[in-house]
DNA sequence: ATAAGGCCTCCAGTAGCTGGAAGGTCAAGG
DNA sequence: CCTTGACCTTCCAGCTACTGGAGGCCTTAT
């Protein structure tokens, strides 16, 4: 397989995978032409990427869960925590968010959202203290 | 005042508020020094911008809302329009982050986290389709 | 022969800072 | 007067995870 023939197969842009092998999470072999030449296994390698990364797992986590997923003596449990600490981050992520949105959501209710300059909006962003 | 005083006082970096300088977003005089020397008005934005940035607000939103705030004859609804275009990209974003949320929820729920290599977590990420 | 499309590398840019090096300035203490 | 330490300055590099584009080679079809 061509870059083109895995980036259809795994969802991910051609540039996003010859990124991944630049940062050594995955290594085709490349044909004479110097082309990059796909196995099955580095299309189920990118697979697992493309999913990890879409639950929000940063590089250098996938990274990690790609060395446990190809050590058969792994302790679930150090998958586990990584998982684990990933959620934590995301709900203290979505708590921030939540926030931002209560206050937001206050605001842009507010505000007349007309031609006159008095806003709500404006005087809490510049209001003193 | 000099950078340090208005660090403790707007709650940014000295760091932070030289970036800002440096991207257009204020302009304190200089002392004969070189210091930079902040009036209460340069103050009074950098607080400002601290609260955008704390709602979420891009540097481009910001830039986009203090110039709406210096001008008397602006029309709430140009404010309005950036607050609520900001308010959903936010509710897009927890929307995405629900959903990792309650995959992995599940994920780490099922996995037994102790030394046996099974995981139904890797076994997720790995699934064939 | 040529045109289209796919592949290659390398460079630069995105957002919003943050850290660090190398050096000038200022006030207090001995 | 000198030193020490806390400021301040600029400039450069790096962070995340790509993404866009230039310039050029390879392949396939007409």
């Amino acid at each position: 397989m061509n870059i083109g023939d895995v980036a259809d197969r795994s969802g991910l842009p051609a540039k996003t995978i010859r990124y991944y092998e630049e940062i050594g999470l995955i290594s085709p072999d490349r044909d004479d032409n110097g082309y990059r030449r796909f196995a099955e296994q580095d299309l189920h390698k990118l697979a697992f990427l493309a999913r990890a990364r879409a639950l929000g797992f940063t590089i250098e986590d996938c990274r990690a869960l790609l060395a446990l997923y190809e050590d058969d003596t792994r302790a679930s449990a150090d998958v586990k925590r990584i998982a684990r600490d990933h959620l934590q981050r995301i709900e203290a992520k979505i708590a921030d968010l939540r926030a931002m949105q209560d206050t937001l959501t206050e605001l842009v209710d507010a505000c007349a959202g007309d031609a006159r300059p008095d806003c709500p909006i404006l005087r809490d962003l510049g209001r003193e203290g």
